[in-house]
DNA sequence: TCTAAAGTAGTAATTATTACTACTTACAAT
DNA sequence: ATTGTAAGTAGTAATAATTACTACTTTAGA
């Protein structure tokens, strides 16, 4: 990949965010530092920078892909009530692609897992 | 729900396909039954059937949303190479809705699993 | 410097999906 | 059986997310 300031500030963007922004707010956010950047632009970063294993593509159930910088083996929780993604650290997964690799006869590269629920600020929200 | 036969035929084109088909290939297998369906009917029909829990949809990393009649407890690959999805048959993740829960804050009411990598077809093509 | 490939903004197009509207059907109570 | 009404439908329009296209610009190596 050849340097460019447009990815390098959207790399930065997903970088310094907690919050597993979706494209659009990646846009919007980038927006203020380089105020004439194009979505076709953050999209096309963004996806370049996933296929380089720089930062993960997150996919929500009837919602838009989210973009996370954390590579550490984790999984998500999609709250069905504030929108929100939340990380979910749990070593319940870990060298699950293996495990399934022997099972089958498949080659494994890689899994999306996504659990949907209700957050803890939500739960406490409701009761 | 009331009756209607675009519903119970959409059904029963989810039930008999094996191949986890896409809303516009279940809409173009339903045309075939009855000429004038509409795609919006095939659409909200699809989603208040995984709504009252009698189909899965299943979310593809960059490729449109598919639909499963086989409610067990199973996986799917997603084949990179031939766009399909398979079923994978593993016991490692019964009860993780569980076990996420007990070491989280959150309540877990179902998660998404996809696994990406390559059929055994493909692999063997290719070698 | 010069050059070629990679990248960009701006816009148009595409894809998947949902919303809207007037008409139709299912079905429960008369 | 008849009827009221809520749910469902076809057809069309609209929306949202994403990708493609084009002419211009930048990067980085020769």
């Amino acid at each position: 990949m050849k340097y460019s300031r447009q990815r390098e500030v959207i790399l930065e963007e997903v970088k310094f965010r907690y919050d597993h922004p979706t494209a659009d707010m990646i846009y919007h956010s980038v927006l203020e530092k380089i105020p004439n950047i194009s979505l076709g632009t953050v999209y096309r970063n963004l996806n370049q920078l996933v296929e380089h294993g720089l930062i993960r593509k997150i996919l929500i159930p009837d919602d838009s892909d989210r973009f996370d910088f954390n590579l550490k083996n984790h999984q998500h929780l999609y709250c069905t009530c504030c929108k929100q993604v939340f990380d979910i650290e749990s070593n319940v997964l870990k060298g699950i692609d293996k495990v399934i690799e022997k099972e089958t006869n498949y080659i494994i590269l890689s899994h999306e897992i996504v659990f949907t629920g209700i957050c803890e600020a939500c739960n406490r929200k409701k009761v």
